[in-house]
DNA sequence: CACACGTGGAT
DNA sequence: TATCCAAGTGT
């Protein structure tokens, strides 16, 4: 369809066509009409308890890894309440190797207070969604636009990073989110609740699928021809380098081969089967102290220990 | 605000 | 092989 002459005052039909970032929402929503990947969250089946478990586990983790768990867990505890009736440890091993296992027990603690404080249902309102373990600004308003539809900035990553190219021209986004990606976020927002919620999803998929981090797909990307970046010749990212991730010899590691021992014993552990998992003895029961303090793992008379039943 | 927090696939 | 990266949160 042709765009018409701009009308001297917008209509209702066309209420954010001199908004901010108004030529880019029908562009994008278009193409994820047509390419969104048919994922299981999506799915109108799926509720609100299926959005907020998707996006608990996709913190951090790549779609692909978080497809089978997130089955898994929908099959088990279809609703709120009934992961909330389970005990904490068992939401720690059916997480599985999804990594930072936290994430497994703020998702049983969110369970327990949507069961105590919202009747066991996942509530709509965002601050209400905050005030959930393991939710912060960007789930809150993820569940809230994903699963009711409602207008919301959602930044993450992906979306981040579109906008850092496509509106400010930028390889990429800075390391922290920015008062001025927000202030920016909420401008590029359609008026309309629905469009809001379209756009959402859209932005991020395009952040997903086509201006990905690496290798970015232009040629196939709807709004290449206004991209403030590819316009600029695409110039490298120039600041500060972006934090890179340090791994091998660290705590976490140490806790990740601590955490799978005790995820695939169904009964207490000796100290020297989890002794194994590392040769360094201070570094080891630093990491042991550590789960214990953070209620992954659970101490029991006798140097026993297991995931927690409480 | 910088850092801790898992894991595995891709380059 | 070494890095980078993946729908962040809590402190």
């Amino acid at each position: 369809m042709t765009a018409p002459t701009k009308p001297p005052h917008s209509s209702p039909a066309r209420a954010d066509a001199d908004a901010p970032g108004a030529d880019l929402h029908s562009p994008v929503i278009d193409w994820f009409d047509d390419n969104a990947r048919d994922l299981p969250w999506r799915r109108p089946e799926a509720g609100a308890w299926g959005v907020m478990i998707s996006e608990f586990m996709l913190q951090q983790t790549p779609v692909s890894r978080v497809l089978p768990v997130y089955e898994q867990w929908l099959a088990r505890w279809p609703r709120p309440a009934d992961l909330a009736a389970d005990a904490p440890g068992e939401a720690v091993r059916a997480w599985g190797r999804l990594g930072y296992p936290r994430r497994a027990l703020r998702l049983h603690g969110a369970a327990v207070a949507i069961t105590e404080r919202h009747g066991g249902d996942v509530p709509s309102d965002h601050a209400q969604l905050l005030a959930l373990p393991g939710i912060g600004e960007y789930t809150a308003a993820a569940v809230a636009s994903f699963a009711y539809g409602q207008r919301h900035a959602v930044l993450d990553t992906n979306v981040r990073r579109v906008f850092a190219r496509a509106v400010t021209g930028v390889q990429y986004p800075p390391n922290a989110t920015t008062a001025a990606e927000r202030k920016l976020a909420r401008a590029l927002l359609p008026d309309d609740e629905p469009t809001a919620a379209r756009w959402a999803a859209a932005s991020m998929e395009l952040g997903a699928l086509l201006c990905t981090a690496k290798n970015e797909t232009c040629v196939r990307c709807p709004i290449a021809a206004q991209c403030a970046w590819r316009l600029a010749g695409k110039p490298e990212h120039d600041g500060p380098p972006r934090r890179g991730q340090t791994y091998a010899g660290t705590d976490r590691q140490v806790r990740g081969k601590l955490l799978a021992v005790l995820r695939a014993a169904h009964v207490p552990v000796p100290q020297s089967a989890l002794d194994r998992v590392w040769h360094e003895p201070v570094q080891r029961a630093r990491a042991l102290d550590g789960l214990v303090a953070d209620g992954l793992v659970e101490p029991l008379p006798g140097g026993l220990y297991r995931l927690p039943l409480t």
